[in-house]
DNA sequence: ATGGCTGGTTCGACCAGA
């Protein structure tokens, strides 16, 4: 089974490439980030017509989440236990189902967008509610695995140059702290290979030549607990997917499975 | 063979992304 996470930054503006790479790659189970879309607008004809059931959860904003999957899709649930509200409003970032065996939750954590700014806050609140939620699912004695934008670069090395992040958000210790807190649960970090260049990492700015410069930061994260972790066979960064016109900010990272 | 942002929204300057 072929198991997947891509932010896609707008499902509207990347359908074709997305059908293009689910056709290319082959994929069983996908969790997106990032779709930009009201849930109506979701694509789900184009994709059931190729064989994908969808679970959506979006409200037109900045995220929307979705698990999608041709080897069924069932048990799906949606918010945090104890998830905190921002401004007022509980956004959708995160969705799960049990696919094929897998039991798979998608995530977008918040940016957080500066150190001592409300959503730096946000962030962190979210992913110990992200830990709680997890936690009897990481336990189970069946495969789990949480995938998605974490929006935390878990060492050093996962950024091009630590030296130019001094005083931002996604490399602090506080970042760090929750993102090891989430492992403590019984979540291993599935790192990908990079196909190209020494580290894999799975974002690249638009601005400033950011992919062919290889400025990138590893945020897209694969987190299975040992179940999970048993079946993979390999793993790696879909970089081709970032080249070209219309790519998203993001490339896929793509998990083999052998159940 | 990869190119100096992109997408969405308040319809066109501004916000968010990271």
């Amino acid at each position: 089974m072929r198991i997947a996470t891509w932010n896609v930054n707008s499902v509207t503006v990347r359908l074709d490439r997305l059908l293009a790479w689910l056709e290319r790659s082959g994929t069983d189970v996908l969790c997106l980030q990032e779709l930009k879309c009201e849930a109506a607008a979701f694509p789900t004809e184009a994709l059931r017509a190729r064989g994908y059931e969808a679970a959506v959860r979006a409200d037109g904003r900045w995220n929307g989440v979705a698990v999608l999957s041709r080897v069924g899709l069932a048990d799906v649930s949606g918010e945090l236990v104890d998830g905190p509200a921002y401004e007022g409003a509980t956004e959708p970032r995160t969705v799960a189902a049990t696919c094929g065996g897998v039991r798979v939750r998608s995530v977008y954590v918040p940016n957080g967008r500066e150190i001592g700014h409300p959503h730096y806050a946000y962030k962190l609140r979210w992913l110990a509610a992200l830990r709680e939620t997890v936690a009897p699912e990481a336990a189970a004695g069946t495969p789990f695995a949480v995938l998605g934008d974490f929006n935390v670069a878990p060492a050093d090395e996962d950024v091009w140059d630590i030296s130019l992040f001094e005083g931002a958000t996604h490399v602090t210790e506080a970042e760090r702290n929750a993102l090891a807190a989430l492992r403590e649960t019984g979540l291993g970090d599935i790192v990908p290979r990079p196909l190209k260049y020494d580290r894999p990492f799975t974002y690249w700015d638009y601005r400033q030549l950011g992919f062919p410069k290889n400025r990138g930061m590893r945020i897209d994260l694969v987190y299975g607990n040992a179940p999970f972790a048993k079946a993979v066979q390999d793993a790696f960064v879909d970089r081709e997917e970032r080249k070209g016109k219309g790519a998203s900010d993001h490339a896929p990272v793509v998990v083999d499975l052998e159940l």
